[in-house]
DNA sequence: GTATAAAATGACCAGCAGTCACAATATTAA
DNA sequence: TTAATATTGTGACTGCTGGTCATTTTATAC
């Protein structure tokens, strides 16, 4: 009897499908201004059946939104995967992160909403325990890769590694925002280029972090933008 | 003839008032759940009089997120006027803005509003220029904390103190955040106490930014928690 | 005392998230 | 095949709220 499974396979269809006309509506008009009904359309439903599969407009949108951590998680894999040092693999993971927030600029956007409870109005307990789930599986690999670090010997024994992905994670994410938002206001009024700061500021921290032996051995990686052509 | 200038202090008088109801109303509530006839009502006021007064409702958000612009400002001045080196002073605006962000949370909370453009729909351009001015205002007091720490040979010369503040900044911006709305997530899930991390995180930048001279002059302060009692 | 200007009002409108009684379709039982 | 039942889908409707504007109230000028 295979029906209950069809038809389990056919709901998780829906499902998606609702999700691909929601993040096209949200990608165009952003959580404010996409309206229920014009999702609906894009999905070829009616309004009422969207609350079928979602309990409210906002749980929708962090759904839409989990697509963008699976993307993120793909990239950080990926990047994890090449044969690298780990002062090397930080590095490249932060250099990602910067072209992930360029790249999928619209689901880096959506985080905030994730990251701000004061803007939840209908956000459901599941969804956000959904949501704080697979943000953690994040967190662990890029955790992990600091473990390996301070266990290498390259990255100074008395540090945390959940300290040293907050720190690290946490001015990336400041500086990428502030990037995505004002980079024309502060190339333009301070002659400041946010792309080339946020490289400098993870140097600044990733330095502090290296025991002397692997300052030593890094020290150009430091000094200078992987990846500058990104930076326009 | 004094009455038109009568007439203005009264206008400005009648505009405060509304900031003072709006603020209790967004305090309580947050600019979503806050409804323009609760403000209205809070400030003994029918509502088409508020909008005499502010564009519209996120118009007046900001103008109530300026007084905590405001708050910020003194308290930063305050800091820089105690007679101390630039690196203590550096190290105070940290403090301070940890202190800000505890005491009161309501105006940091706000100010993510102004900081995510993508939030915004209703925001007129003159309310934008004025928050973006008042934000340029305290910049440029955190900057020539920075241009007076290089010109003293404490902060290395090759650095730019744009850059620096934007750096510093941006990192405390970002933990204050996550520990605003995650502290107890993170101390329970992870055993990670977000207060210490705020001041490590500060203590690796500054540590990297300082010249050597001035690295072993002001070790020590880099190693401990300046007011631990507020991590609590 | 009257005309004019300025300030304030609140009924009203439009847009939209979310609901629900009903309809359509699929599944099961007879 | 058909009737009974369960599942899925619908869209008119409701309640709420940001913003408007014709009208009223108040202050000023003549």
């Amino acid at each position: 009897m295979g029906i209950h499974e069809r038809k389990e396979r056919e709901k998780e269809h829906r499902r998606d499908e609702i999700l691909n006309a929601a993040q096209k509506v949200f990608f165009e008009k952003g959580l404010q201004s996409a309206t229920m009904d014009e999702i609906a359309e894009a999905a070829e439903l009616s309004k009422g059946t969207l609350y079928l599969y979602y309990g409210s407009k906002e749980d929708l949108y962090l759904a839409v939104m989990m697509r963008g951590f699976d993307v993120l998680h793909v990239m950080f894999a990926e990047t994890i995967a090449k044969d690298s040092s780990t002062v090397k693999t930080i590095w490249g993971l932060a250099t990602t992160y910067l072209e992930f927030s360029q790249k999928h600029a619209n689901f880096f956007r959506m985080f905030h909403f994730f990251q701000n409870p004061s803007l939840h109005r209908q956000v459901s307990d599941e969804m956000m325990a959904q949501c704080n789930s697979r943000t953690q599986q994040l967190w662990n690999v890029v955790i992990e890769v600091f473990r390996n670090g301070i266990k290498e010997g390259v990255l100074r024994p008395d540090l945390n590694p959940v300290e040293c992905a907050v720190i690290l994670w946490s001015s990336s994410d400041a500086i990428l925002t502030r990037m995505d938002f004002e980079y024309e206001r502060w190339k333009q009024q301070l002659n400041v280029d946010l792309a080339k700061v946020f490289f400098k500021s993870n140097a600044l921290l990733l330095q502090s972090m290296l025991t002397e032996k692997a300052e030593k051995q890094y020290s150009s990686i430091l000094e200078s933008d992987p990846i500058p052509q990104l930076s326009a």
